[in-house]
DNA sequence: AAAATTAACTTGTATAATACAAGTTAATAT
DNA sequence: ATATTAACTTGTATTATACAAGTTAATTTT
């Protein structure tokens, strides 16, 4: 996928920052990676995040990191069959961003903490 | 100003990431940093960046990046009174975050680059 | 065998956020 | 007197989000 998804009728600068934000900008979509790092795989373990994300918004996610290749879908049993997902290599590279976000978050938020240490 | 200022039912958790989030999780929050890390300073300069934000937006991100204190609001003439916005210690520790970003996205959005460098 | 449970979603709907165009205000420049 | 400038604000249509509830296919419990 090029940058710039969205309806807009224009786009923003080929800035990987900009780029970035197409694809990671938004309250949930680091959460769900975070989660992934942190070694979560199943819909049920995202859902059971102290983060409340909606089942909706969820399953969208799932959906738009897989598109945009952050993540593969893999089926972990049939009958019925089941998926869970992983990180692709572009989305374990993630590691270090939210490892920033982390420090800084420690820093200005005081008291949070991860809750299965992605540190 | 606490986490979570959104109006939701119920709180995500104290993590780093989800209180950052709560702050800079939008396709724009990150990108006006990203300019005032590169030494913008006024409301035209932000608008004339090749992102196209719209002024409605700006003026609420600029806004809400004043309240949670990321920046602060600074008059640099007297009539008409007008206002340059400069970060605050909080905003320019987001320096790492947008560098790791950067470097990232030079990876995986190939022939990005930041308009004049916050490298 | 019928009823309940489970995992992974989907659907409906009210509320909130975003995109876009246009308007405002106070002052300086032409 | 008219135009221009900087920094916003307002109106509105579209899109995204939050929340509750429903679906499907199979296994587990009663």
């Amino acid at each position: 996928m090029t940058h710039n998804t969205t309806q807009q009728s224009f786009e923003r600068s080929f800035c990987p920052v900009a780029c970035a934000l197409d694809d990671l900008g938004d309250k949930w979509t680091l959460l769900i990676i975070r989660d992934l790092l942190l070694g979560k795989k199943r819909y049920q373990e995202f859902l059971a995040s102290p983060e409340h994300i909606a089942t909706n918004i969820l399953a969208d996610r799932l959906k738009k990191l897989e598109s945009a290749g952050f993540v593969l879908q893999q089926a972990y049993q049939q009958k019925p069959v089941r998926y869970q997902y992983v990180l692709t290599q572009k989305g374990k590279d993630l590691r270090p961003i939210l490892q920033a976000l982390v420090k800084w978050g420690k820093t200005y938020y005081p008291g949070s903490r991860v809750l299965d240490a992605v540190e």
